[in-house]
DNA sequence: CCAAAAGTGTTAGGAGTACACCCATGA
DNA sequence: TCATGGGTGTACTCCTAACACTTTTGG
């Protein structure tokens, strides 16, 4: 095995897209042969991480490798780091023979990020071999591999806890976007509708939230007003000890 | 150094003890020789993790072998591993260079756990060598070893998001407490006042925190009325989707 | 003119906040 | 009887939640 790696320290990489319909997951396709039946499954994008560099330097690492972005919104989750997560079934230890993996244990530490896929997003993004974007509901109903069930349920939960408190619905969409956009978010997120004329009065009182003098194109229906979330205001207002719940 | 010691994964723990009057963690004073002039600052307790344990029992021992405490509530912060997190200082390398540690790379996986410190409790507890209970607003004064800062003030930020919603306070508190202890922890911990009659007032409203028919003893004013939390009525309830805040 | 989503106000109930005095006990 | 912390109620404000119809656009 390579040298420049740690050899039992890995980074994992959970990859939230939203594409104003649902919230996916970027999964891994996995084909391991297991007492000659070919089996297949998922995982996340992850590996060993290297001697030479930072934890959070790996994660970035590992996504800019798989889909050519950077500086997207990232945040670690914790380690995972149980005696027998890579070997609980056989498949998983096949598949560590076969990749000739020189450790039997290794803890991960993944990481969650967020990025927008809707439309013209979507198709800028490159993706490595056997990837693919899978909505979440159907990802947990998929065969993960390891403990990748766990870690997606961890990082959903972060989310939820995160999303109540800090400005991340704004990673998750353009950088122009309508209220509806919004709304959709929370509602996909929390998997629960909200009341338009509530969420908007909301939304109305948020100063970092700015209307623009600009309208959605190319829409069969009446076309709703664009809005951009001022990161300025927003910090300054937090700096003053404002206390922001969405 | 110990075959049985996996060489670049290791747990720090940050212990939290409420003792009726501040918010403490439990300190390791150290000295070091740097340039044959002699240092003291202080770590938290932790030691790499054994290559046949897991994360979380990792965190037990070194709790258990410090304090002989066992069954606490402990809760992982999140994995530290920047490259230059343990040589950025000359005391941290010659500390290291000292104890015959064998990698220049540790990344470390600091878990919280929060304890009762009154009366009895404190008394019952054996401390070992070095090691003692500091104030968190002193300790953030003291010389903390390594990233050992970054890792309190994660830990108090994670504690304080935690505190908000999740019954954690009943962990620092003995089993029978006055609501006026109960108020004291979240005063200390989210460095504000609160207002007695509202506090009670919303107390009054958790059915899992239970009056008993009992009071202080040995104070000299009136004595309170004691209370316990019932974890079996507060689960009922959460598992009903009731949203808790306290 | 139809389909589709955008946009808009009012009311009632509950939660949070501010605030001051009497009570029970030990010394 | 004094010192100390325990214990209690009310009024105001603000936030939340429930709820239905009109508007604008493209097809």
């Amino acid at each position: 095995m390579d040298k420049r790696l740690v050899p039992n320290v890995s980074v994992d990489s959970v990859v939230f897209g939203f594409d104003s319909i649902h919230l996916n997951i970027l999964l891994i396709g996995r084909s391991i042969v297991e007492d000659s039946v070919l089996y297949h499954d998922y995982k996340f994008p992850g590996d060993l991480i290297r001697k030479d560099e930072d934890l959070d330097a790996s994660s970035e690492r590992i996504l800019k490798e798989l889909t050519g972005l950077e500086k997207i919104y990232m945040k670690q989750l914790k380690a995972f780091g149980t005696l027998d997560r890579l070997v609980k079934r056989p498949r998983d230890m096949s598949w560590l023979i076969s990749i000739d993996h020189p450790e039997r244990r290794v803890i991960t530490i993944p990481y969650y990020s967020l990025i927008n896929l809707e439309k013209n997003a979507k198709n800028d993004l490159v993706l490595g071999e056997n990837a693919k974007w899978v909505p979440v509901n159907e990802a947990k109903k998929l065969p993960l591999a390891f403990d990748h069930i766990e870690i997606l349920d961890f990082a959903l939960e972060t989310l939820r806890n995160e999303m109540r408190t800090k400005p991340l619905a704004f990673e998750l969409l353009p950088t122009k976007f309508s209220l509806s956009q919004l709304q959709k978010i929370y509602e996909v997120i929390f998997e629960m509708d909200l009341d338009k004329r509530n969420f908007r009065k909301k939304i109305a009182n948020l100063s970092y939230i700015v209307p623009l003098n600009e309208k959605e194109n190319d829409v069969s229906h009446r076309p709703a007003k664009l809005y951009m979330f001022s990161r300025d205001v927003y910090l300054r207002l937090k700096s003053q000890n404002f206390d922001f719940t969405i």
